[in-house]
DNA sequence: GTTATTTGACCCTT
DNA sequence: AAGGGTCAAATAAC
């Protein structure tokens, strides 16, 4: 059931997107010889330029579905013989696990952990993070106590979103669940759809969520960075977050209706696609006691926690799809209220 | 009906 | 070969 993903959501999408990009530059261009002031061309530029950064990622997000396209393409025709078809498909099978996997060993990955108040009905579920999740499988690991749960996101086949997590109990703190992340969400778009008739009101949207992005971010941002290492100033300074759905080691039930958290700010899931290896992970993560996160690509896990302290964590040359944050603001000052968060458990 | 989860089988990496 | 990650049929939930 979980094949076809229409191409129907890239390309439309990733059009209005990059339409909207062009839109700002002309007017970014237009009000570049009044005398406006410098703040609004400012707020163009960095509005274009998330426009762009969004568009690169849902291309990329796109490519990665060009194989199965193409193959089922291929299929099509020579559909004379009835054995024919069969063997291209599971060859084609057999090729996209193939592309799966170098893909995966791509993606950006990053870990935290987060906390459980014990009194949680009988363990951690139903953790949001302000993302849809659906479970996809569940492991029993060689020598951790509790199994592994795999989610990716709900949006792969309609948004040809990548993001996925593991959760998996920690077995010093029963408490304590440790989530790895991979891959960021490419399904930022919001229900409506960005309708090129209207671009004032694309305007005011783009407005709010840069408002949001930035006013969360601005605070670590490094001045004078280059435009196209825009990365490194990625306003996201949380990677952490708890988890939606949870295994039933214990049959919890999971709670599954992906309740999307509309007005918190606390909805993560994020990482900071790039990490300058001058910048100090620290100062992109408000971390409690028993909330870390840390974000390195191709970088072992083993250490990862640890690793967040220390600074030296060059992320290399990493080929991360930067994205634009929509209503995963967060304040890295703000310790969020975890109790509030939990409480529903 | 649709959509999500469970779970054993299967594939890939080490 | 072992272990981890993913698939997909069966099942559950809505």
């Amino acid at each position: 059931m979980e094949s076809c993903g229409d191409e129907g959501w890239g390309l439309s999408s990733l059009v209005d997107v990059l339409a909207q990009g062009e839109h700002q530059l002309r007017q970014l261009d237009a009000c570049l010889d009044e005398h406006s002031p410098v703040e609004q061309k400012k707020q163009l530029v960095r509005q274009a330029q998330a426009a762009f950064k969004q568009a690169i990622s849902m291309a990329k997000a796109f490519e990665c579905d060009r194989p199965r396209l193409a193959a089922a393409a291929a299929d099509e025709s020579p559909r004379s013989n009835s054995g024919g078809s069969f063997n291209s498909d599971r060859a084609f099978k057999e090729q996209e696990r193939r592309e799966m996997c170098k893909k995966r060993k791509t993606l950006p990955k990053w870990t935290s952990q987060v906390r459980v108040p014990l009194g949680a009905a009988g363990g951690a579920d139903g953790l949001e993070d302000g993302y849809n999740w659906r479970k996809y499988g569940q492991k029993d690991i060689l020598g951790a106590k509790h199994p592994r749960a795999y989610f990716r996101c709900t949006h792969r086949n309609t948004a040809g979103c990548v993001a996925m997590k593991q959760v998996q109990r920690s077995d010093d703190d029963p408490a304590v669940f440790v989530i790895t992340y991979r891959g960021e969400h490419t399904c930022l778009q919001k229900p409506q759809k960005l309708s090129s008739s209207s671009p004032i009101n694309q305007e005011a949207e783009q407005d709010q969520q840069l408002h949001l992005s930035f006013q969360t971010g601005l605070k670590v941002k490094t001045e004078g960075l280059s435009l196209e290492d825009g990365d490194r100033n990625s306003p996201f300074s949380f990677p952490s977050t708890p988890v939606s759905s949870f295994m039933s080691e214990n049959n919890l039930l999971s709670s599954p209706p992906p309740r999307v958290i509309e007005n918190s700010r606390f909805a993560g899931g994020f990482p900071p696609p790039f990490i300058s290896p001058t910048t100090p992970e620290s100062k992109y993560f408000s971390m409690s006691p028993w909330r870390v996160g840390s974000y390195g690509g191709e970088a072992d896990l083993a250490d990862v926690v640890s690793a967040v302290t220390s600074a030296n964590n060059s992320s290399s040359a990493m080929d991360v799809a930067p994205f634009m944050l929509d209503s995963a603001g967060f304040d890295p000052a703000l310790s969020f209220d975890e109790s509030s968060f939990f409480h529903d458990l």
